[in-house]
DNA sequence: CAGGTTTGGTATATCGTTGCACCATGCCCG
DNA sequence: CGGGCATGGTGCAACGATATACCAAACCTG
């Protein structure tokens, strides 16, 4: 393989007997140039497999299309989905999203945010890790990135936000076990403390004091099926009282389900499960998973409309949006047994 | 929020009263600056919260420490365990690993490989899409872009290419189901023609041709454990006489394994059921599940290997290396039932 | 103390584009 | 036929960094 060079614009410009700014022009549709001279700008760059620059072009214009999609982690579903919705929408608007996987790890995180910003990105999308040093907030605003936060806020109108009404979801689902007369509700899933599963345990534990059954029990596992499966056996060795669940996220409600399953339980006539996010596969999934819908892939279009949005009028204030998630009542939840 | 002016080298230099050409140098730890000097620019550039603009740099240096990283599907924990391995290797080597999702359409993979090229990335990694015009390798070539594809194969010899010894693993699975007497073997998952599931596919014929067992039965699903259990389902119903299944991924065993649970069947007891891919749920779910591993973090380390050597070498020849999978044996196969 | 070397730093060209000012034509029209 | 104005192009200075050649002063060294 013979290592080519790679073809610039002058390459083009003077096989097509050009100057480089008419080249320039006839290759971008700008300016003034006749439908002749375009055409054979257009052929030589054709034949030399021309691809323009974009570092040099940005630099220059100022411009950027390519976003920057800082997550916690790709493997979650939920997350998955999210992607697809934001990158159909920014794709059809001419923008590449490009995904950075933090892991949940702030070190990582810290290091794909500053490479972000010196590769001049022209926007980011941002689920801020647990532990994020208030320094990198800081830092982005100090050069001025369009900037979304998602899920997790970070410093309060640094940027514009897209979360959820955790407290609110998590009430209204609590609140549907308790009139199916569950008095042992327990809440499954979630690790460390922030801020979203703070708001998801204390709308969780506003229903239960609604309904007069104490303080919550809140049984902490990662996220995930398998980690859902494992947190619910011991629950069900450790509180065999238990009735219904309460789950951080859909992958645990389903692992919970597994381990019902497994201890020869039927979910949603033994024990209630309800999920959390919306998930395609809850929906799917048997029984199917009664759960807190978000609508992730529509989530994610919201999320890069207000990305778009922001970088179009980069200096009007920022704004906090939040959507409320939906109960979806499917097999898992069903009245107290016996 | 105010709007601020992304500080440049020029603002550090001035503000620690030295020239660009020692600012930069100071920063770099380049050329030879004193102690003292380069003091006071780190200083200086401490309190603007100066990052350097890469897309400059790169230019200039002709460096870009960016990997691309072009996948079928993000959602796919073989993927996603994948890109975990690829990137740690690459980035304790300094180099940011984002990742482009295809999503299998092949317009998307076209979109997302210009804009690689147009942003002049450092390399990429790339598993091609089925049906991928040969357009597209040729434009890689001819930007000399250090590329290695990943278990798909594009034009043969353009490119590094790190795959799995499909047609070996599969053998070597069917094999071990007809040892434990399985006469009626299904090869379960997998859409369309592309060479993977082909080679996949023969091997899995030859296995069953050495055992006199006839040509394949093969039935195709989406990867996914929905799709998987779905298929299982049909597969159950149309030939009830099926004792065994070759699975094109793990995702799509678990499915088949749901499938049988849900009619009653046990795993590995009535009806056995082998993956293909290795990953970590795997070996947690219940029952465990019996795979052809082919341990995809390591698997990915190996991929982010050969790309740093393509890079650091870019005229040696192209070099193929192929991983074979290997069997272990879980709860999910064992001896034909009766 | 002349001549060479080391040390610390600066001026300037350059990477590949785009934006803008400018310049030839040719053409219309009073 | 000369002034105005499209039409179609060109030339040059940016964008923000780095590499390289170069220079001034301090430091040996015989």
């Amino acid at each position: 393989m013979p290592v080519s060079k790679k073809p610039k614009l002058e390459t083009v410009a003077r096989r097509a007997g050009v100057s480089l700014s008419t080249a320039s022009q006839a290759l971008r549709g700008a300016g003034r140039i006749s439908e002749r001279t375009r055409e054979r700008v257009l052929k030589a760059a054709g034949e030399l497999h021309y691809v323009p620059d974009s570092r040099a072009a940005d630099m220059r214009s100022g411009q950027n299309r390519e976003i920057g999609f800082v997550i916690n982690r790709i493997s979650n579903p939920f997350n998955a989905e999210v992607i697809s919705g934001v990158s159909d929408l920014l794709e059809a608007e001419g923008y590449l999203v490009s995904i950075l996987d933090a892991r949940d790890d702030p070190r990582r995180q810290q290091r794909h945010l500053e490479s972000f910003i010196r590769n001049g990105r022209g926007g980011l999308l941002w689920v801020p890790a647990d532990e994020t040093p208030s320094e990198l907030p800081s830092l982005l605003q100090a050069h001025g990135t369009p900037t979304v936060t998602f899920l997790r806020r970070s410093t309060a109108g640094a940027f514009d936000h897209v979360g959820i009404r955790n407290a609110e979801a998590t009430q209204i689902a609590t609140d549907h076990l308790a009139q199916l007369g569950h008095r042992h509700i327990a809440y499954l899933g979630g690790t460390g403390s922030n801020q979203v599963r703070r708001d998801r345990i204390s709308g969780h534990a506003a229903a239960l004091e609604g309904h007069g059954l104490g303080q919550p029990l809140v049984w902490p596992c990662e996220d995930g099926r398998m980690a859902g499966r494992d947190a619910m056996a011991q629950l069900l060795d450790a509180r065999p009282e238990t009735t219904a669940v309460m789950c951080n996220g859909d992958m645990v409600a389903l692992g919970a389900c597994l381990a019902l399953a497994q201890a020869g339980l039927v979910p949603g006539r033994d024990v209630s499960v309800v999920g959390f996010d919306g998930i395609r596969e809850a929906a799917m999934a048997a029984p199917a998973l009664t759960t807190m819908e978000v609508s992730p892939y529509e989530l994610g279009q919201g999320l890069a409309r207000v990305l778009l949005e922001r970088i179009r009028s980069p200096s009007r204030p920022t704004a906090v949006t939040e959507v409320s998630a939906k109960l979806v009542i499917r097999d898992s939840t069903g009245p107290i047994p016996g």
